[in-house]
RNA sequence: GGGCGGUUAGCUCAGUUGGUUAGAGCGCGUCGUUCACACCGACGAGGUCGGAGGUUCGAGUCCUCUACCGCCCACCA
């Protein structure tokens, strides 16, 4: 125990307690306890892109709330923490940071890469210096290894919970081998493969991209209508396309099956303008009548409409754009007329745009483009990082089964997402309709770096020829491993892209086929299968909304295929933090405020207070304000706690004491609150819980305080006693309230009066508060409270010091209300300075105060 | 085009199965330094609950339609 403070304050209090926490090891998971004593909560690894803001503070300190809840329920929290530090994000750090990029080709001792002095401070018009792989991955190691220290401080300074023995990072070798070990069991269940096949290509980042990572962005663009030529020499066919640069990769003409304007034409051909390519009409009921003229050209690929028709009707391929976003040096099959390839030569090496360009005079020259450009402002896709559109190039990648193409697995999916618990329950909805929109399976490989390799070698023929058929994938003991950098299984590194030897795939998986994972990474799966079990299926995934369709929905996926479960029991949901314009914040656009200087400026606790009055699910305005309130709650929780103590003297927490039908009520009332924030809790609605809490703390201090503290000044008596034993009760049970959400007032006032961490207590019961709260009318604490108001706004209105005395209070009510008044009527009189207390009956309240003489 | 969430005091938001005069905090105004708290306290003004219709003895709460805001999905020639 300690001393109370003359003048308790909240500065130094993170500080304090977050060293007394460590030294004590209060949050430490008990991995001895059984699976259903436990709480496990699968953490969102935060991605480690240089700083946190205020929005990242806020969800996370809504996680914080129920694991201290559940710990104080009784329960072993299990509260890991990660960091997300694989994959592209960082990758761009580091270019930026250090100036430099990948060249996978170099080799590391021909590295002249000097670390500069003063990194991330590069001169302009600097050229990024190529570096080898190894080298690169060594600066992203020690780029994030410098941001996971910055980020473990504001956590701990915000007084997350967090067993921080238990940490992970998306590129450490845990995540690594796990990665691995469920990929390969993918790939031997048949539920991961590889394709060969149009994919969405980012031509800024060199990769492939899955269909969640693509986002429509509004761009400008122009139609332009092109005049395709009948075979039989009939007329021309006028088609309308945003995109004639891909008139040399056009397979087919296509209109809906039902169009009568184009239904002559279905199975004749039609000749291209410019190339002179023979091309067929076809019918799709996917081509709308109304768009443009009706009639589409398809190519390879223009969009994920030409994918889906070059697939079901059976198209050539006819390529023009590279991996680089530029026109391809050859000219695609079928291109044979000499003018045609002398225009396609003109393109060649063009990027799209430049191409387009030089397309639209090509066809000025010959008069097939009818009219001039209409401009237009329509919907593109984009990676969600990138500066340009997307491309769709067919190359060789990885999938993960995820029902896009398999209605039954598509059924499973949606029914995983029945058994999860959803807070707030209307969040589901994203993830159905996602499921329900998906196109084809999710594409995991991506051709970079900073990832966790695709554990897989191919061998190579006698010939020398790569047979991507013949893999060779390691065992799970081998696990993690690279195969650009190690040896497959059997062989010598000599053997390395030679014949008779071997290659590794060079690829790494996308960051969402590790974050998929995070419920078995964390829980040690077939790594520590006492842990596992103690901690899986685990009972709680926070997150935010915007990545149900991709970390929510991945990992129900793989969990369903490792484990056959969910991989947890509730998903909770936070929105987002708005900036106070109700903008969403973001680094670009300026208004982000770091956390860390809120934490310094009003401290944790307030920080926190904001945060947790966000309900679960919803957006929330950052709001100064806000903070000040929290500060004002906290400091109000050091300040009565500070008054009660020493009004209570010597006296002990006796609940039989209470024997005034005052406390009694008070202890009533405050059972029901225990009762509302239990429900709350349970239900991860820490909001409520807070809102009911402090709803009844401030009329504990504003009115039970006051009109027992003349009685609680008559020591020696049994009415002093009692009211000392309430106040204790009450205090002991709102400090436990509390804790959650202020675990830093919570925890110094609770040192003051008794032993341990309240952290490690147990959550309030109403049960504690025993015979006096079960049998105590709840109406004495209303309107005793309703009584001393109205003097006091008598004397307010009279514009004189509550200390005035009222020589006449005359109260008008009910009978059962002036009943309840008498119970506590020494207390009104006492706390209103009322020299006379008349009661009358009467159909409802009304007070009558005669003032006495001012001074 | 399909769907989800929201709309309550100047601001930020509560309002749990429909039940008496719709709540809180902030801000604003007035008063007050009572031995926990001036990083304070007390009191007050302020809303026909987005709009229209309906069910009901009774609707902020349930139903229908509708407007606006935000978002998700689909489409995007």
């Amino acid at each position: 125990m300690a001393t109370i403070p003359d003048k308790p304050g909240l500065e130094g209090l993170e500080a304090t307690w977050g060293k007394r926490w460590e030294a004590d090891g209060i949050y430490r998971f008990d991995r001895a306890r059984p699976r259903a004593e436990v709480f496990s909560i699968d953490t969102p690894p935060p991605t480690v892109s240089g700083s946190l803001h205020v929005g990242s503070a806020c969800s996370y300190t809504h996680t914080d709330t129920v694991a201290r809840y559940q710990r104080m329920r009784g329960r072993a929290v299990y509260y890991p923490m990660g960091w997300d530090d694989n994959g592209l994000p960082t990758e761009r750090r580091v270019q930026n940071y250090f100036g430099v990029r990948c060249d996978p080709s170099r080799h590391y001792d021909d590295d002249e890469f000097e670390i500069p002095a003063k990194a991330g401070s590069l001169p302009s018009g600097h050229r990024a210096v190529a570096i080898s792989r190894k080298r690169f991955l060594e600066l992203c190691e020690r780029l994030v290894a410098e941001d996971e220290v910055k980020f473990e401080a504001l956590w701990r300074a915000l007084g997350l919970s967090v067993d921080w023995q238990y940490t992970y990072t998306t590129i450490g070798e845990g995540a690594r081998r796990t990665s691995q070990r469920a990929f390969l069991r993918n790939l031997a269940r048949d539920e991961a493969y590889q394709a060969d096949a149009p994919t969405l290509w980012d031509v800024d980042d060199q990769t492939a991209i899955a269909q969640a990572e693509m986002e429509d962005k509004e761009t400008p663009g122009a139609y332009h209508r092109l005049a395709f030529h009948r075979s039989d020499g009939s007329g021309d066919v006028i088609i309308e396309t945003t995109r004639p640069e891909l008139l040399a990769a056009c397979v087919a003409l296509v209109a809906h099956p039902d169009d009568e304007r184009y239904r002559p034409l279905f199975g004749t051909s039609v000749r291209t303008p410019l190339y002179d390519v023979e091309v067929p009409v076809v019918a799709h009921r996917l081509a709308e009548p109304e768009k443009g003229s009706g009639i589409a050209m398809i190519c390879t690929f223009g969009d994920v409409t030409d994918v889906t028709w070059w697939r079901e009707l059976q198209l050539p391929t006819r390529t023009i754009v590279g991996k680089d976003g530029r026109i391809l040096a050859s000219p695609p099959n079928g291109l044979a007329s000499d003018g045609g390839r002398a225009r396609y030569e003109e393109i060649a090496g063009k990027n799209v745009k430049q191409a387009q360009q030089r397309v639209v005079e090509h066809l000025a020259e010959t008069g097939e483009m009818l009219g001039e450009p209409r401009p237009i402002t329509h919907p593109v896709k984009f990676y969600e990082r990138g500066k340009r559109p997307l491309e769709i190039v067919a190359s060789r990648q990885w999938y993960i089964r995820n029902g896009g193409r398999d209605a039954e697995r598509r059924e499973a999916f949606l029914q995983r997402a029945r058994e999860l618990h959803w807070v707030p329950p209307y969040m589901k909805q994203r993830y159905d309709s996602w499921v329900e929109g998906l196109t084809g399976d999710w594409l995991i490989s991506r051709q970079r770096y900073f990832g966790v390799p695709i554990p897989v070698w191919y061998r190579v023929d006698g010939e020398g020829n790569v047979d991507h058929d013949d893999r060779v994938v390691p065992d799970e003991s081998m696990l993690p491993v690279d195969p650009s950098a190690e040896p497959a299984p059997g062989y010598d590194e000599s053997q390395r892209g030679k014949a008779n030897g071997f290659v590794g795939d060079g690829d790494v998986m996308d960051t969402w086929a590790t974050s998929s994972l995070t419920p078995l990474i964390v829980t040690a799966w077939a790594d520590d299968d006492d842990l596992f079990a103690r901690t899986y299926p685990m009972d709680m995934r926070p997150q935010a909304y915007e990545i149900i369709r991709t970390w929510l929905f991945s990992t129900v996926v793989r969990s369903h295929y490792e484990t056959g479960t969910l991989p947890w029991k509730h998903a909770a949901i936070s929105g987002w933090v708005l900036d106070p314009d109700r903008k969403k914040m973001s680094k670009s656009k300026g208004n982000v405020v770091g956390p860390m200087d809120w934490i310094e400026k009003y401290g944790a606790d307030a920080l926190r207070y904001w945060a947790a009055s966000a309900r679960p699910g919803t957006d929330t305005a950052f709001e100064e304000a806000q903070l000040k309130i929290g500060r004002k709650l906290a400091i109000k929780v050091l300040n009565v706690s500070k008054f009660v103590l020493n009004a209570a003297g010597d006296a002990t927490l006796e609940v039989d004491a209470v024997t005034n039908p005052l406390d009694q009520s008070m202890l009533a009332q405050l059972g029901g609150v225990v009762r509302e924030a239990t429900a709350a809790f349970d239900g991860f609605d820490y909001a409520r819980s807070l809102e009911r809490t402090e709803a009844f703390f401030w009329r504990f201090c504003d009115d039970y305080v006051e009109l027992v503290k003349t009685r609680s000044y008559q020591t020696g008596t049994d009415a002093s006693a009692s009211a000392a034993a309430a106040l204790l009760a009450a205090l002991a049970t709102l400090q436990r309230l509390f804790a959650p959400i202020l675990p830093y007032a919570s925890e110094e006032v609770w040192s003051w009066w008794r032993d341990g961490s309240v952290h490690c207590e147990s959550w309030p019961d109403p049960a504690e508060l025993g015979d006096p709260a079960a049998t105590g009318n709840p109406l004495v604490f209303d309107v005793a409270a309703d009584v001393l108001g109205a003097v006091r706004k008598a004397k307010s209105e009279a514009k004189v010091s509550l200390a005035t005395p009222a020589t006449r209070v005359v109260v008008r009510d009910t009978e059962a209300r002036l009943g309840a008044l008498a119970l506590a009527a020494s207390d009104v009189v006492a706390a209103g300075k009322i020299d006379e207390l008349v009661t009358e009956a009467a159909a409802e309240l009304s007070v009558t105060v005669t003032l006495g003489v001012a001074g």
